[in-house]
DNA sequence: ACTCTGACTCAAGACGTT
DNA sequence: TTGAGTCAGAGT
DNA sequence: AACGTCC
């Protein structure tokens, strides 16, 4: 679990923080946004995999192009887990929990959450949709945006609340919640002093309290170990081979979301042609984006966050923070 | 009065057809 | 299973 | 919008 209370205090002392965007807003902007997903292996053994494929294919629609990172740990034993919730979705349980596509899927050494964090950082993505793909992403996809240069100072500030609000690294101090701890940031701005001016009475901090050495982990600067991401474009033949010989999906379903993906395409590319020959750019929605982001004048922490949230049905939502 | 916590509940994916 | 939302009760 | 199917 993430840092679920940073989403509570978001929603009640930063509303404004927060806007939402539909997907389609990324559409056309030259089709260089990336969005970045962290899932688990284990997905990639079950039926989930086909939401995985349609997913992908409506996010390659918006121009957005996904980066998987999966969790390099064994998922056998999570497998019954994993089946729970398969049938808690409906399906019957996959019987063949074989091996899946280790070797195609990029596995992320150490802490994935991390990882992710460091491309952000370091640009080879722009934003981070965390979790499961298959459970709405929610307060652990917050990931971080733009925290570039100068900004460092910012992202200290939020890593020091992130632990007072308690992470999964180290422990809290008890009674001290959302409410206290983004005062006490806000005034203090660091740990070390906001100790010095709480009551040690009521709110003792733990003994060997290891925050250091949680910031640390937020805050690790070194290696990016992938770089140099290479966008490939979709095998048509390479998917329906696996999901449909390997895994036993039907053909033709895959054959025509594929096919509605190209048309797809195809309009898309005539639009764009058609926009260029008139000559003018016309503002485009992102554009419209920025500005609305930029706008909030007093905002707590000048920082960018983004969120990827979903709606009901196939709508894609995308909060950004600022 | 405000704040924190724990115990509780609830839902949960994507497509296509009707 | 997870995470989000709500509530009651204890604590400040 | 609701429902059944997907495997």
């Amino acid at each position: 679990m993430g840092i679920t209370k940073l989403a509570d205090l978001i929603r009640s002392d930063a509303p404004n923080a927060v806007s939402y965007k539909d997907i389609g807003d990324y559409t056309g902007n030259g089709g260089l946004n990336l969005l970045f997903h962290v899932g688990d292996v284990g997905f990639l053994l079950h039926s989930p995999l086909t939401g995985l494929f349609f997913r992908t294919l409506t996010f390659l629609e918006h121009d957005i192009k996904p980066v998987f990172v999966f969790d390099g740990k064994p998922p056998v034993e999570k497998t019954p887990v994993l089946e729970r919730r398969a049938e808690a979705a409906g399906w019957s349980s996959p019987k063949r929990t074989g091996e899946g596509p280790h070797d195609s899927a990029f596995q992320a050494p150490g802490d994935a959450e991390a990882q992710c964090a460091r491309l952000v950082r370091d640009g080879v993505v722009d934003a981070v949709a965390s979790e499961d793909m298959d459970t709405l992403p929610f307060g652990a996809n917050v990931l971080i945006r733009q925290l570039n240069a100068k900004k460092d100072r910012y992202v200290e500030t939020l890593v020091d609340l992130c632990i007072l609000l308690g992470c999964d690294y180290c422990d809290k101090i008890p009674g001290l919640g959302p409410k206290r701890a983004l005062t006490l940031i806000q005034k203090h701005r660091t740990i070390e002093n906001v100790v010095l001016h709480i009551n040690r009475q009521t709110h003792p901090v733990p003994l060997l309290w290891k925050y250091k050495e949680a910031r640390k982990i937020f805050l690790d600067k070194t290696e990016t170990p992938v770089t140099n991401l290479v966008w490939r474009e979709l095998d048509e033949e390479a998917v329906v081979d696996f999901l449909c010989h390997t895994k036993h999906v039907r053909e033709e379903r895959i054959r025509h979301r594929m096919k509605t993906f190209h048309e797809h395409r195809e309009n898309r590319r005539e639009e764009r042609k058609k926009e260029k020959a008139e000559g003018h750019m016309r503002q485009t929605r992102m554009d419209n984006f920025f500005r609305v982001t930029r706008k909030r004048g007093q905002v707590r922490r000048k920082l960018l966050h983004m969120k990827k949230n979903k709606k009901k049905t196939k709508q894609f939502n995308l909060k950004i923070m600022l």
